[in-house]
DNA sequence: GTAATTAGTGGGTTGGTACCCACTATAGGC
DNA sequence: GCCTATAGTGGGTACCAACCCACTAATTAC
């Protein structure tokens, strides 16, 4: 899974890297990417974090609102569910009042993974901010939440 | 192609959006994905323009030099290559004094395809960055700059 | 009760990317 | 001339993400 160089570096036309958007795309896909294999190192995947985060920030849910707050196929979210559900890190339960419902919450060990897993992805995000300092790194993140609030949330990964 | 949004909308969990790598890794696909859609209208891939433009901006090069330069495989550089070479976007000619290599040159036809396509991306990109004004989206660029610049140049996409 | 609706799930398909290997033609060392 | 290395190309494989459909179980409407 992790991929040495294969082809050698490059350095890029100044009309791709004069776009924003081509930078955006770059860089949030090797940040991705970087993030990803940390996880895949213990056999996670993004949205195993999703899901993790959206229990835990948002409290235990039936698998279909999940679905629709994270944007998922509820078909794969039931596949993400079993995982997490399998290693402990969520516990399904059957909503009494509705039984067609599974309410899905966040275990004591899910907490801690979700704890572990955010400090991976702030390792990833140092390393790759590198060259940013501190108030400089303040200023990204405001900007891009502008950005991200004003995208119709169409749809996109974890 | 053009994915209408198949599932309702969603607000995401704080803990993600918290993390400028979450936030930059799900902008940018965003435009990487509004600018794919564009591109596919006219049966082009980002690739495509990544080729024209490395063209353009460096001069005709042998195939293994422009792979080398935008790190794509030799074999998949070929492909793209040939449907650009088809379409008359670009030119293949032997290279007279080494004959296994094929120089390639972009057509007064690629260049004006490539000045169209700039122009989509652009267009894309105000929309992306609505909310942000032309300072900002100065500060922005500056970042992102850096940030790439400071990535080991592993591997992309295009 | 019967019909229509909804929640979850299993089993796929599709599209795109990266990657790899075998093969041909040419070049260069010696 | 012979051998090795290199450039390009064709034809794959592997993987992942998004998506979709059919089916079951439970609920609600009438």
């Amino acid at each position: 899974m992790a991929s040495e160089n294969p082809h050698p570096a490059a350095d890029l036309p100044p009309t791709l890297l004069d776009l924003s958007t081509y930078l955006l795309s770059r860089v949030g896909k090797t940040a991705r990417g970087r993030f990803a294999e940390r996880l895949a190192e213990r056999g996670l995947r993004l949205w195993d974090m999703a899901v993790l985060a959206a229990l835990a920030d948002f409290g235990p849910q039936a698998q279909r609102d999940l679905a629709a707050r994270l944007a998922i196929d509820p078909s794969d979210l039931a596949k993400v569910a079993d995982q997490l559900a399998a290693a402990g890190y969520v516990q399904r339960a059957r909503d009494q009042a509705d039984r067609r419902r599974v309410s899905v919450s966040v275990t004591e060990a899910g907490r801690a993974l979700l704890a572990e897993l955010d400090a991976q992805a702030r390792a990833v995000q140092d390393e790759v901010l590198a060259p940013l300092d501190a108030g400089e790194r303040q200023v990204l993140q405001e900007l891009l939440l502008r950005v991200h609030r004003g995208m119709g949330e169409r749809r996109g990964g974890p």
